[in-house]
DNA sequence: ATCGTTGCAAACTCTTTGCAGGATT
DNA sequence: AATCCTGCAAAGAGTTTGCAACGAT
């Protein structure tokens, strides 16, 4: 299956390069649609779901919020949620002390992290 | 609003009370069916949300998946889901390192913290 | 010209709501 | 008896999919 270079798949990669912050599909499409007017959400999901498959995007699941998505190889780092404005933002480094304690039995293979607050704009 | 008490809402609670985690609309669905046959999830949403605004359950929110509730009232502490079962489990305390770093302008409210990995079932 | 991609609308899933009958006080 | 609660079915919100037309190669 080749894939081919459309002006929404384009503008959608831009939207991303652009904003440099995860961006929820519905952020996506307002993004989008300065580009490529009438462009749809049905689009936009699909160009996603391909975009994750081929590594260019990775999903960034915000606890209690539809997903995110970001752009892959950014190394471990966590994540902020602006409680005004419903932004997420990229946060730098791990907070974490040492391994987590678990009760007998459990095995940790991940983790998230994420913090919740007001960012520099809405301040 | 006088809150009745009813066969539905007792089973609901025993579900929590008895698994001890946080549970899923869907999972508090079958639990209370083993008392009350025929108990609608309708019922069950509806009771969550009332249960919750009495402050007797908290949300729990996973990322990426839907909405868990727990009993209200525990303090401080995060939570472990196994990849295996998708059961959710509460973890005592937390293992965050002093205050997360945060850029310029940037204020923080709270965090969530997540563990994912195998609980001592599915080892 | 081929065949991957798009927009539209319908289908799905999860959650919420309206309503008439049933249960609790 | 009054009225809160339940089950059912329909309605919403968010996401996915089928299909015919479009457009990149």
């Amino acid at each position: 299956m080749q894939s081919r270079n459309t002006r929404q798949k384009e503008a959608i990669r831009t939207a991303f390069m652009t904003e440099g912050r995860p961006l929820s599909p519905e952020e996506t499409l307002s993004y989008a649609q300065e580009q490529v007017e009438g462009i749809s959400i049905a689009t936009i999901y699909r160009n996603i779901s391909s975009l994750v498959e081929e590594r260019w995007l990775t999903p960034v699941s915000i606890p209690g919020e539809s997903a995110r998505y970001e752009i892959a190889g950014k190394g471990h780092h966590h994540h902020f949620r602006c409680n005004q404005c419903g932004k997420v933002f990229e946060m730098p480094g791990c907070s974490l002390n040492g391994k987590p304690k678990l009760p007998r039995g459990f095995r940790a293979t991940s983790h998230e992290f994420f913090i919740f607050g007001v960012c520099s704009e809405c301040k």
